[in-house]
RNA sequence: GCCCCGGUAGCUCAGCAGGAUAGAGCAGCCGCCUCCUAAGCGGCAGGUCGCAGGUUCGACUCCUGCCCGGGGCGCCA
C-alpha cells in the first residue's frame, strides 16, 4: 500500500513535469509514511513541503497541484491537504475488504514476498567458541540472528544461515589439555588444576568418555606431565604454564592421542552447542570449521590475494596486512613470527569463502564487544578486492539477567554461569526468544527473570499468546454450538465490519507485510515484536467490546473472518520470531 | 587517550532517512466476569525527550561540544 502510494505521486509528479509546472530536471525521492493520528488518514507524504524550498512555490499550493495530478486508485478514497501541506491518503473500503480476503487466502504465505525478489544474504551469527555451554551472552544473538535471518526470508531475500566453528586456535588446544588433565584424575593421578584451564563439570563427562573409549592408553605419571614445566598461578605466569602443558601433552600422547583428547572435546562440544540451539528453534545451514579454512586451501588463497595485490609486508618476522590503508587504525599480522596464522587471517579467509559463495550480502552479527573487528573486516574486503560495502554488521548489545530486582552476577571462568540451557528451562523457550528481540539490539537489555517467568498479564509473551489461544476458543464455541464458520457469507458481508475496534484491525491487518518489510530493511526484530503486541492488544479490545457469536448469519461470518485473519497474522508473525501461538493456555 | 552503544513518564522501553497534540507495558489509583478463556478490558494520574549551542519554516529525531552509564581497544581466541 505504501508503496503504491508513492507510485502515485511519481506518477503525479510525472506529469507536472511535462506540463512543465515543475522543472524536468528535478530530482525527489517521495516518500510515504504511515500516519500517527487516524485524523490524517493512514498514509501522509510531505513531498509539497521538500519540494518547497528548490522551486520556490508554496507548499500548499504545490500539494494542490501534485492532489489535481493524482492517477485515480481503488485502493485511496480521498485524499487531503493539511497543516503546512501534508497530503493525506485515506484508505478505500475496498482496501480494508480485500485485507481479510488476502490474508484467509494466503494463509501463511501472507506477509511473505517472493524468495529471491530481493538479495542473498549470507547470515553468520552465534559462532560461539566450541570451548564451553553456550551462556545468556549467547542466546541473545541466536535468538536475534534466528528472528532477523527469518524476517529477512519473509521479505524476500535468500538467506543462508552459518555458524563459523572456531575448532582451530589456542582456546582449543587448552581446552584437550583440560580434558586429558581431567581425564588423569579419573585415572587416578593426583594434580593441581592449571589456573587457566576449563573447569566445568562438562569436562569431566567428556574426560570419562575419552576413559570409556582409550582407557588407561593416554595415561602418564603427573611426575612426568609436569616435569620441568614453568610454574603456574602465583608464583609463575598461568599463559606460559598452560602453553608448555599443552605441548608437553602433545609431546606425550603423540598426534593420535593428542587428537583423540581434542576431537572429542570438539565433537562433544559442538554437538551440544547444536542440540542446545536446536531446541531453542534455532538452526544453521551450514556449520563452518576453521579447520576447514586450511584444509581447503582457501587461507592459502586468501593471503596470496592480498599478497599480490600488494597489501602484505614483513616486519619484525610477521607478515602484515596494510589494513591501515583501508581506514582500520592499524595494520594487522596475518602470520606470525612462529610461522603460524593469526585468527585475523582466518577471518579474511572466511570472508573470501562467503564472498565467493553469495554474492549478495554477509551479514555479520556481533556482541558488542566485536566491534573493534568492523574496520578490519572492511579493511579485508577491500584489500581482497572487494566492495566493503557488501558486508553489513550489526551488533547486539549485552544482556543482563535480573532477578527479584537484582543483577545476577556471571562469571566465565569459574564455570558458573548462566547458561542458555538453564535461562530455557527457567522461563521457556518462547518467553526467552521474545523477551531477546523485544528491545532494539543495539540497546543494552534487562532480562527481567520474574516477568518472562510470568503466567499474569505483566508478561507480553503470554499477552500475545493468549489472543491467539481465545482466537482458536472462540472456533471452538462456534463447534461446541454446531455451527460453521462461512468464509464466502463473511466476504459478501465484510462492510459491516464497520466499529472503530474493526476498522483499526482492519489497517493493523493490512500493515503487515510493510511491517516485514520495515522490521527487515532495518534489521530489526523488535518493531515485529512491538506490532504483535498492538494487533493482540486490539484484538482483545474488541473481544471485551463485542460479541462474535451472533445470531446474524452475515455480521457473525464477517466477524469471524475477521477473527481468523487477526488469528494468521498472529501466527506469521509469532512463528518468525520463534515463538509458538498455542491453540489452548 | 581513541572507538562503539545508550541517557525519553517512578521502572523497562518504543518513537528518530526532521514534520502536524511525545507513545506502550509495568508499577499506582478507580471501575468491569448471569456473556466466545478476567493470562482480558475501560478510565485517571504521570514527561525540562541528559545539558548547552548550531542547521531548519519546523529538531526527541541531524551536526558540534560537554556530562553520566555500559562495552571495546593484543603477533589472544
Amino acid at each position: 500500500m505504501r508503496a503504491h502510494i508513492e507510485e502515485l505521486i511519481i506518477q503525479a509528479i510525472g506529469y507536472l513535469k511535462r506540463e512543465g509546472e515543475l522543472d524536468s530536471e528535478l530530482e525527489v525521492e517521495v516518500r510515504a509514511e504511515r500516519t500517527r493520528d487516524r485524523e490524517h488518514g493512514d498514509y501522509a507524504c510531505n513531498i509539497a513541503m521538500v519540494l518547497a524550498r528548490p522551486t520556490g512555490r508554496k507548499p500548499r499550493d504545490l500539494a494542490e497541484r501534485i492532489r489535481d495530478r493524482l492517477p485515480p486508485s481503488k485502493r485511496v478514497e480521498k485524499v487531503e491537504i493539511a497543516g503546512p501541506g501534508f497530503l493525506n491518503f485515506h484508505a478505500s473500503p475496498h482496501y480494508l475488504r480485500v485485507v481479510v480476503r488476502e490474508i484467509l487466502a494466503d494463509g501463511d504465505d501472507y506477509g511473505r514476498a517472493p524468495k529471491g525478489s530481493r538479495g542473498e544474504i549470507l547470515a553468520e551469527f552465534v559462532s560461539a567458541n566450541p570451548t564451553g555451554p553456550l551462556h545468556v551472552g549467547h542466546g541473545r544473538g541466536a535468538a536475534y540472528g534466528a528472528s532477523l535471518s527469518a524476517i529477512l526470508e519473509a521479505a524476500g531475500h535468500r538467506v543462508h544461515r552459518e555458524y563459523y566453528v572456531n575448532d582451530h586456535g589456542r582456546q582449543m588446544d587448552i581446552l584437550a589439555v583440560s580434558v586429558w588433565l581431567r581425564y588423569l584424575e579419573l585415572a587416578g593421578e593426583a594434580l593441581s588444576f592449571p589456573t587457566n584451564g576449563y573447569r566445568g563439570d562438562y569436562i569431566f563427562d567428556i574426560a570419562r568418555e575419552v576413559r570409556a573409549r582409550h582407557g588407561d592408553q593416554l595415561r602418564h605419571p603427573m611426575t612426568t606431565v609436569m616435569d620441568d614445566l614453568p610454574p603456574d598461578g602465583e608464583e609463575g605466569d598461568p599463559e606460559q604454564h598452560i602453553d608448555a602443558l599443552i605441548g608437553r601433552a602433545r609431546e606425550l600422547l603423540g598426534e593420535s592421542g593428542y587428537e583423540a583428547c581434542f576431537s572429542a572435546a570438539l565433537e562433544t562440544m559442538v554437538t551440544d552447542i547444536r542440540d542446545d540451539l536446536k531446541d531453542f528453534g534455532v538452526e544453521f545451514d551450514r556449520w563452518f570449521s576453521e579447520r576447514e579454512l586450511e584444509s581447503s586451501g582457501a587461507l592459502k588463497r586468501a593471503i596470496e590475494r592480498l599478497e599480490s595485490s600488494g597489501w602484505l609486508y614483513t616486519k619484525d618476522g610477521a607478515v602484515w596486512f596494510k589494513a591501515s590503508e583501508f581506514g582500520d587504525s592499524k595494520d594487522r599480522v596475518v602470520i606470525r613470527e612462529n610461522g603460524r596464522t593469526t585468527y585475523f587471517a582466518s577471518d579474511v579467509a572466511y570472508l573470501l569463502d562467503k564472498l565467493e559463495r553469495c554474492p549478495g550480502t554477509s551479514l555479520y552479527i556481533f556482541g558488542a564487544d566485536h566491534h573493534g573487528y568492523v574496520p578490519r573486516l572492511k579493511a579485508a574486503a577491500q584489500g581482497l578486492g572487494e566492495d566493503p560495502e557488501q558486508l553489513d554488521f550489526q551488533l547486539v548489545q549485552f544482556a543482563v539477567l535480573f532477578r527479584a530486582g537484582k543483577k545476577v552476577q556471571m562469571s566465565t571462568r569459574s564455570g558458573s554461569f548462566v547458561t542458555l540451557r538453564e535461562l530455557r528451562e527457567e522461563v521457556g523457550k518462547d518467553a526467552a526468544r521474545y523477551f531477546y528481540i523485544m528491545r532494539s539490539h543495539e540497546q543494552h537489555l534487562d532480562f527481567d527473570l520474574d516477568l518472562a517467568k510470568s503466567s499474569a498479564n505483566e508478561n507480553p509473551v503470554y499477552y500475545i499468546q493468549y489472543a491467539h489461544a481465545r482466537i482458536a476458543s472462540v472456533f471452538r464455541e462456534l463447534d461446541r454450538r454446531a455451527q460453521r464458520h462461512n468464509q464466502a457469507i463473511g466476504e459478501a458481508a465484510i462492510d459491516r465490519l464497520d466499529s472503530e475496534h474493526e476498522q483499526a484491525l482492519l489497517r493493523a491487518l493490512g500493515r503487515y507485510p510493510e511491517v516485514i518489510e520495515n522490521a527487515a530493511e532495518r534489521r530489526s526484530p523488535h518493531v515485529l515484536a512491538h506490532y504483535l503486541h498492538d494487533l493482540a492488544s486490539g484484538f482483545h479490545s474488541w473481544y471485551n467490546n463485542s460479541p462474535f457469536l451472533v445470531e446474524d448469519d452475515d455480521l457473525r461470518n464477517a466477524r469471524l473472518n475477521l477473527v481468523a485473519a487477526i488469528g494468521q497474522v498472529l501466527r506469521n508473525g509469532l512463528s518468525l520470531i520463534g515463538v509458538s501461538a498455542p491453540e489452548k493456555m
